[in-house]
DNA sequence: CGCTTTTGACCAGCGC
DNA sequence: GCGCTGGTCAAAAGCG
């Protein structure tokens, strides 16, 4: 393993080939690419798989390529990184309600700040396929209990116990933002919500899904950027223990043909766009940076869509 | 009728 | 210990 808190953070234990949405069957990573991943007008090129650090250092093409896997098309951008939730971040100095990667240059530079989150830290343990057990069950299944008022007190202390012996895991995660007037983007999979809260310096809420199908304990949060509110920024966590229940149906065309960014792209470019041992760079787009604010302008047109998207617009100098 | 969303309440963690 | 905040629960309402 490397030094690369990302790769810590963000792979886990798991080595390379996992993937948050793609649980850990490693067959999942031998599906073909849709052929509607391809984007007319960036055509994704399922050969032509690359690193982060290729896309990072690569030509116009691989990102083009990038942002065409990624289903970017008119109307939405997106930025992908690892999502670190290091303690730190949990602290109440950290009022930022937008996760910021900067970027030195759109392209050129393979540094990228984790941003602090507002995020609490999430009390769970990962086990198989994200059957966790986190503070919630725990409370809810003391509270099942509580009708037995016989040993409640020590089951809770048991509980409670465990809880303090058990050191808190973070669950894999995996954030990204998207530029999109749709909150909740579709993925494929089906999401429950069970809660909204105000998020502090920031007039939107954030909205919290769980993914519906039983026993699995993925976790979505969806929430816009306060500094920029065309931004919606996504985090996942946990790991999807089932297949997409769209792509079983056959009918992934609509999440492909959808103009947001569909997360459940090729597995292998996800496994391909994770940071490699031994290097501190990640990318994962480009959008969301300095570069980016620089170009807003009247000359760009943030909610346009189109070729109008300065993301898009900006890898194709003419 | 079953599923989803809404929303107020509750809890845990953290800083002071 | 207290207050703040994020995260979750669960009853009620909404919806198809």
């Amino acid at each position: 393993m490397s030094d690369n808190p990302f790769y810590h953070d963000y792979m886990g234990t798991e080595g390379i080939n996992t993937f948050p949405f793609f649980g850990e069957n490693p067959s999942n990573y031998d599906q073909p690419i849709p052929n509607n991943m391809q984007n007319p007008h960036h055509q994704f090129v399922p050969s032509s798989y690359m690193t982060l650090t290729e896309c990072l250092h690569g030509s116009m093409d691989h990102y083009n390529t990038l942002s065409s896997a990624f289903g970017m098309s008119c109307s939405s951008s997106v930025v992908v990184y690892p999502h670190v939730d290091h303690q730190d971040s949990t602290k109440k100095s950290s009022v930022h309600a937008t996760p910021e990667p900067v970027l030195d240059s759109p392209l050129g530079e393979t540094s990228v700040e984790i941003p602090p989150t507002p995020n609490s830290s999430i009390s769970s343990t990962s086990n198989e396929a994200g059957g966790d057990i986190d503070s919630s069950k725990m409370k809810k299944h003391m509270q099942e209990k509580g009708g037995q008022e016989e040993g409640d007190d020590k089951s809770k202390k048991e509980c409670k116990a465990k809880k303090k012996g058990e050191k808190k895991q973070k669950e894999q995660r995996f954030a990204f933002m998207t530029k999109s007037e749709i909150d909740n983007l579709e993925d494929g999979y089906r999401w429950r919500k069970y809660g909204q809260k105000a998020v502090k310096n920031s007039n939107f809420p954030r909205n919290y899904y769980r993914c519906t199908t039983q026993k699995c304990s993925v976790k979505k949060r969806v929430e816009r950027s306060y500094e920029d509110p065309s931004i919606v920024i996504t985090t996942y966590e946990g790991q999807h223990n089932h297949h997409c229940p769209a792509t079983l149906r056959g009918n992934s065309s609509f999440l492909y043909s959808s103009s947001h960014f569909m997360p459940n792209f090729p597995p292998q470019l996800f496994a391909q766009m994770l940071p490699p041992n031994n290097q501190q760079n990640l990318l994962i787009s480009s959008a969301y940076n300095n570069n980016y604010h620089q170009h807003q302008g009247p000359e760009y047109s943030l909610f346009g869509g189109g070729t109008d998207d300065p993301w898009i617009q900006k890898q194709e100098p003419s």
